[in-house]
DNA sequence: CCTACCGATCGGTAGG
DNA sequence: CCTACCGATCGGTAGG
């Protein structure tokens, strides 16, 4: 929504047939901007927001190095495009994993494992961009983004609060929470892929850690 | 450690006599070394490490733009230097939080609390730079802040394992350790001392969270 | 620790 | 989307 105004108008018509592959009137439109932002995001959690340049970026997008300021504002407006793109994915992927009529533990579980997805499926760098580099937003492309993150963490409080009425969450929700999403975010520090567990072992171990076991 | 061949020689004896409070032959020498630290701490905490300019640096210590390369060979070096004097705070509170008799429940609870003052105390930016610029670091600094890491984690193992043996700890020792350590190093991106929820209360939280209730 | 400065790089733009 | 470029800034250094 923030970056409605960059959206790619249409280009000059230079060859106004386009390539053969096309339907005549419409061309490559706007396609280039996906592979800059994917290019982005990768340099982006690589080396961070202010260390990367707009350079590296067109270079790994196969561009030179003014074009991306045709398709994007600012840097940071590719920053916040980023986000965005992170937090969409990461909101169809939860409505995926969530059947309506899961009971709360496995609910729970269940979302656990699709943040896990959203942290570290291959080429899944748009949410760690968006949690390392929120400072670097302004205040507008803050508000953008906060309200799909509202969105997304809407889902986990019904299953907690449920676990909460059970007794096999002890702490506080609100609290619970930010701990638990603090505990899953981390991950992006060290878990590796190549490494024994794998992201069904680490969600058996959270779902250990933070979920007591059902009182008969 | 790393940072040994940048420690303040004796500086060029300009006024051999010095000024009035100090004993012949003994200069400042080296005190704008921890003004710098500190104010680069705050700067990067604030802007990140990237965004820092070295004249802010200079400046935030009154010091002119090519000052702070008297002191510090790089950019970089000054970096290590904040993560370094951080972990070393840190182990000190630590130990001094840490009697030997304590049960492993309320060690535990000494090191969480402990954990949340090398975070939140007011002016500790230190560590909460090391979270977030480990990147930033070339490798032979990381090996000598990973060092100290090392240590400052090991005293976590003892408590955990024996409240895993008895039953209060129930995930793997090793990945419930990256959990913990997660949840607790993210209350940096949202743990505000002017809310409602101290860090007391934070701490009661999560021994609820990840330590189940013993059993009579 | 200051003064004065350099070489390199960077985000962004005009014009096509 | 490329070419050519600008103004600003940055890390770092020489010399005192």
């Amino acid at each position: 929504m923030v970056q409605r105004q960059f959206a790619p108008a249409a280009p000059p018509a230079k060859r106004p047939r386009g390539r053969p592959r096309k339907t005549a009137g419409e061309r490559d439109e706007g396609n280039r901007r996906p592979a800059l932002i994917r290019a982005a995001a990768r340099l982006f959690r690589r080396k961070g927001f202010a260390a990367t340049t707009t350079r590296d970026i067109a270079a790994a997008a196969g561009m030179q190095s003014g074009s991306p300021f045709y398709h994007f504002k600012s840097k940071a407006s590719l920053l916040a495009a980023v986000m965005e793109e992170g937090m969409r994915a990461a909101l169809a992927r939860q409505a995926l994993a969530l059947p309506g009529n899961a009971d709360p533990a496995s609910a729970l579980r269940r979302l656990i494992r699709s943040h896990f997805d959203t942290l570290h499926a291959p080429g899944a760098d748009f949410v760690p961009v968006m949690l390392y580099e929120w400072r670097s937003l302004n205040a507008r492309q803050r508000t953008a983004i906060a309200s799909l993150q509202r969105e997304y963490e809407a889902a986990w409080v019904g299953p907690l609060e449920a676990l909460a009425a059970n007794g096999r969450l002890r702490a506080p929700v609100p609290i619970a929470r930010l701990l638990i999403f603090g505990a899953l975010n981390w991950s992006v520090q060290w878990f590796d892929p190549r490494r024994s567990a794998s992201l069904d072992d680490v969600t058996d171990a959270a779902m250990e850690l933070f979920i007591h076991p059902e009182l008969p």
